[in-house]
RNA sequence: CGCGGAGUGGAGCAGCUGGAAGCUCGUCGGGCUCAUAACCCGGAGGUCAGAGGUUCAAAUCCUCUCUCCGCAACCA
């Protein structure tokens, strides 16, 4: 029994994880009971990462600590999880406290072997931009921020040596193709940061206290990253000192299942990680597509945001997973709309899978009281039903192989499909009504329900309640492996339960009615509640802001930077005011020249993409992806604006 | 010229190691009645983004152009 260690990215805990993080964990989890189907000795690892500043920071705004709000959050986290039937082996918290010593030895043991380093000797802070800098960092010895003077010693921090093993992680690369997947990831890793060289990392944080602490050197707080990554081996009880039985059985991973957006992070920093504990890497990382809302980007401020929970209170967990499964492309970004969910739902579950199985049980009920006499009278159209239910496995095996989940799942209800068409070649009905054809019609119901127990055993990956009711319903409880590779294992005179429908259909306009209306009555509450959490500043914190009307006299497109503008204002100081501004999407230079604008005249300048920003100027974010720029008129330059 | 990907019938996608354009949904017509107005068959609908090139033959290879997306940089 081979064994197959997956795991999901742990997920971080700054707020509930809407259906697209939710995503990752049912596609790992269809792939771990596939692998256990198949007789491996799976571990499915799943947990949160609940470090770091913005949690800090969001602890801090909902007024407790963060240790309560990391708690409340991974509840709800681990709640997802087990309502979308996730059967994941473990559960692991970075605030776990075994985690948490074993990544101080982790850092520990890297420090004391030189591949962390303290950066006295190459430190450079730059105090206005409180940023830590590397040698290689700067630009002409300066601050790549704000381009200012660095000075040496203001600020400690540890680094990672990533250039010492550069080589030996391309080479492994190199020889292990599929370690990057998919391929055009892989690309971008090899082209954006091996090729240029990697720069070491900064490991440790002074800035806030909420993570692991440096064991000996207390002000440092680990890096989050650092502390995360190692999730995947202190959940198997390693540890530098020497590590337990399960890390010695399952690691090195088999497939880390993580979201394309974090790729860098697993194909570089962690590996390198392992190659300085002297560990083996992991197999392969794949870096999954989104799932979008529509044609757009799932975010809380769109109000586009749908739930795991909310999805299955509605239309049930398989339909759900089994959605995410079927839809959801190898690579490319998949849609998620209520009106799509409803449409494969109809389609896939309801009239094709979900009336396979009712009017196959319902037959054998009618016709022969539950039970089939006989299997051997066999007609022209069997044997290519037979073949085709069993062509299944295979193409489900290599779908699988290949992490191409939604190809797996379309050749099975393909097998429904085609037990349909056998249902009309056949005319069981025609047969019924002459009782000499009984053997045949035993003979033909009989192959359907055989056919069902194929597909439903191999459903249970995807829909494992559903497959347990199919089984149910027919009768059956032989769902080995080989069982899937014969025709012809069910015995003759066993009988069939009840026959009960799977999936009702769905009602595609009444039912987007009722969310409509639910998500116009949640609008509402929302606008009530938002309004009164405004007056939380005082006057003298207002009064910091200088903002000043200035003109546009200037404006040119970035050469290197897709969304910047650069402008010149006459802020009326007699000096031009260079102010660079993320606005090109929707201006172009000609359309704002000559016009007035409010800029924010006393914040502090900062370099971006080589331009020397003097400010800011104000516009509004329309929606999602409109910006409007705040145009005054008749107003003079320089006017003070309060 | 930073890197990578995508543009295929109304919608969503496959095909892309060159050899008569496919799948699902929708739509139209027919069949059937065991079943959840479900199931089965058939039709309509595409100059495979555009322009060149290689080849006996290109959606599939090469070059250029246009449009979208992601990564990187970055939204002051």
């Amino acid at each position: 029994m081979n064994k197959f260690y997956i795991t999901t990215a742990i997920a971080y805990t700054s707020q509930k994880p809407h259906i697209g993080n939710s995503y990752e964990i049912v596609l790992t989890d269809a792939i771990a009971r596939f692998r256990r189907m198949q007789g491996h000795d799976v571990f499915f690892l799943t947990g949160t990462d609940e470090h770091g500043q913005k949690i800090e920071e969001k602890a801090k705004n909902a007024g407790v600590s963060p240790k309560e709000y990391v708690d409340k959050v991974a509840g709800e986290i681990r709640e997802i999880c087990d309502i979308l039937n996730t059967s994941y082996d473990k559960f692991i918290r970075t605030t776990d406290d075994y985690h948490e010593a074993v990544v101080q030895k982790i850092f520990k043991k890297l420090y004391e072997q030189g591949d962390i380093y303290k950066s006295e000797y190459s430190g450079h802070y730059c105090v206005p931009c409180e940023s830590f800098f590397t040698e290689t960092q700067l630009v002409d010895g300066k601050c790549p921020d704000c381009g200012r003077e660095v000075s040496q010693t203001s600020e400690e921090a540890y680094f990672l040596r990533l250039s010492k093993y550069q080589k030996q992680l391309e080479d492994y690369i190199e020889t292990n193709p599929d370690f990057i997947y998919p391929e055009s990831r892989k690309k971008e890793m090899v082209n954006n940061f091996l090729k240029p060289g990697l720069q070491d990392l900064c490991v440790s944080r002074t800035s806030f206290r909420w993570g692991v602490p440096v064991s000996f050197d207390e002000k440092h707080v680990i890096y989050v990253w650092i502390d995360a990554l190692s999730n995947y081996i202190t959940a198997l009880g390693y540890s530098p000192e020497g590590s337990g039985e399960l890390y010695k059985k399952y690691w090195p991973a088999d497939v880390h299942i993580i979201g394309k957006d974090i790729i860098r992070f697993h194909t570089i920093y962690w590996p390198i990680i392992l190659l300085a504990l002297g560990e083996p890497l992991p197999k392969q990382v794949y870096g999954h597509p989104w799932v979008l809302c529509g044609n757009d980007k799932m975010s809380k401020s769109t109000g586009n945001v749908i739930y795991a929970d909310d999805l299955v209170n509605r239309f049930g967990v398989d339909a759900i997973r089994y959605y995410l499964l079927s839809e959801i492309p190898f690579a490319q970004d998949g849609g998620l709309t209520y009106e799509m969910i409803i449409e494969r739902y109809n389609s896939d579950l309801a009239n094709n899978l979900g009336n396979l199985v009712n009017r196959t049980v319902a037959m054998v009920n009618k016709y022969f009281g539950g039970t089939l006499p006989c299997n051997t009278c066999e007609g022209e159209f069997d044997d290519d039903l037979k073949q085709a239910v069993l062509a299944v496995l295979p193409a489900v095996e290599k779908a699988f192989d290949s992490l191409h989940i939604c190809d797996a799942a379309e050749a099975v209800i393909n097998a429904a499909k085609r037990c349909n068409k056998y249902i009309d070649e056949t005319l069981p009905w025609v047969l019924a009504k002459d009782e000499a054809n009984n053997d045949r019609l035993s003979t033909v119901l009989y192959n359907l329900i055989e056919s069902i127990r194929i597909i439903a055993v191999l459903l249970s990956p995807f829909i494992p309640d559903t497959s347990r009711e199919i089984l149910s319903q027919i009768n059956s409880d032989i769902t080995s492996y080989d069982s899937l590779k014969c025709f012809g294992v069910i015995p003759v005179g066993s009988s069939v339960g009840e026959a009960k429908p799977l999936f009702s259909r769905l009602d595609a306009e009444k039912v987007l009615a009722e969310i409509n209306e639910e998500l116009q009555k949640k609008a509402k509450e929302r606008e009530k509640k938002e309004i009164p959490g405004i007056a939380q500043i005082g006057i003298e914190d207002f009064a910091k802001l200088d903002l000043r009307v200035a003109k546009i006299v200037d404006c040119q497109t970035v050469k290197k930077a897709k969304k910047l503008l650069q402008l010149t204002l006459d802020d009326g100081s007699g000096k031009p005011r260079t102010v660079a501004s993320g606005i090109a999407a929707w201006y172009k230079p000609e359309d704002i020249i000559g016009k007035s604008v409010i800029v924010v005249a006393n914040l502090k300048s900062a370099v971006l993409c080589g331009i020397e920003s003097q400010g800011m100027i104000l516009a509004g974010d329309c929606a999602e992806d409109d910006v409007k720029v705040v145009f005054v008129e008749n107003m003079p330059e320089g006017t003070k604006i309060r």
